[in-house]
DNA sequence: TGCGGTTCTGGTCATATCGACTCTAAGATC
DNA sequence: GATCTTAGAGTCGATATGACCAGAACCGCA
């Protein structure tokens, strides 16, 4: 920016790492959707969704748009990943500011798009460029941000109970939490607010929870204040 | 990537936050390195080191060389901040991966720069495009880094006492620390090595340690495992 | 030489947190 | 109505943390 007044010709591209979670009959995992290219280099290969960055267009607005261009729907949370710009990732050179997001399962099921498919977070094929190493990092920070911010509602619609709450922790860390201690944690936090309504099931009713929007997030990001 | 084979024309610049740390009489405080500049937009402002992408040039590799042609030396720390690309942060369409930096005191004193001057991170002047707000983040990420990690030996050359340490965390965190706890953390942390050195001052001599290289960082950062 | 001042460094103690565990409540099913 | 299963409250010990205390070791000064 100081050294000359005219920018060597780089390519901008956002890619994004979308997260939903698939619950199944005793228990969850998280899936993301890829992209099949059509196109080379890697044709035919899968792929994070994404696209070029157009010009008028903010980084996250790309990341928005790709998103919905690919699964029809809006994120529960959207953050900045990282710019992975190394020279030899991609023929030419192409720098890539990644996202990555959650979507909430409950919309998440109605959308299935060609050239389009949800994968196991954990068991991936070979992927173009270095979108497995991408997708690592982002599974790494998922974990990683679980651990200190309260970011799992995101999985959930509006209203949920404690132990469907509890089962997004576990697919997401990877091992049970005990429910007792679980809720003793989440309650203290003051995140959650108890509703009136219980989701009766096959056993004793569970209290419906929404989460507080007051409660600000522990990774503020670098928004204006 | 996915959209059209031809990406529109971005700029792609990397800046840099630097930061040491300036010890004095009674207290220590955190300063980094602006740079003047001198063309449009902002002629005559103060902004942060950086430079435009080299084509055949990693990311990181644009902060070090761009930090080295600042400051003169190399970072005992460097890390990934965050990529700005909104569409009004400068003329044309300028997309900044910002990195953020640590050098050690005892080598940055010795380096003074035309153009180049070092200010102090909580009292700075009105800088050009969004780097205000940059350095917040930064300063941000900083503090809270610290809370988490062991970068805080960063500042310091490779042997130092105890007391040295806790005055850069109380300098980034802005507050004062116990001493005697301070030494308990951070001695069953098992990041510091104690040698069999002990500073002589005015008082009694104080123990000198160095950081244990095999600990890794909390934060792993993007890298190929 | 002796004394006070300051820092280093090893301790105590009360409190908060967390994991493991126990126990009762409240529905469904048969 | 007995039983099964989950919801939800509580206990207990281990561990981490902040506030505080006390002896050790050096310097400067009387």
């Amino acid at each position: 920016m100081t050294r000359t007044t005219s920018p060597p010709p780089i390519g901008v591209a956002v890619s994004t790492v979308i997260f939903r979670l698939r619950r199944e009959a005793d228990d969850a995992r998280i899936e993301l959707p890829l992209v099949r290219r059509t196109r080379d280099p890697h044709e035919g290969q899968w792929a994070l969704p994404g696209g070029w960055v157009d010009p008028a267009e903010n980084l996250e607005a790309t990341a928005s748009r790709t998103l919905a261009e690919t699964t029809g729907l809006a994120p529960s949370y959207l953050e900045q990943l990282y710019a992975f710009g190394d020279v030899g990732r991609s023929p030419g050179r192409v720098v890539s500011i990644v996202y990555w997001a959650l979507v909430r399962e409950d919309i998440a099921r109605a959308t299935e798009q060609h050239n389009v498919a949800w994968f196991d977070a954990t068991a991936l094929p070979a992927l173009a460029f270095d979108h497995n190493h991408i997708v690592d990092y982002a599974l790494w920070r998922l974990r990683n941000k679980v651990g200190y911010s309260r970011i799992a509602h995101g999985f959930l619609p509006d209203r949920f109970t404690l132990a469907e709450l509890r089962e997004v922790y576990e697919a997401i860390l990877g091992r049970r939490l005990d429910p007792a201690n679980f809720r003793r944690q989440v309650e203290g936090s003051g995140t959650l607010i108890p509703t009136d309504d219980f989701r009766t099931g096959s056993h004793r009713p569970a209290r419906l929870y929404r989460y507080n929007q007051d409660v600000e997030l522990a990774d503020r990001g670098p928004l204006p204040q």
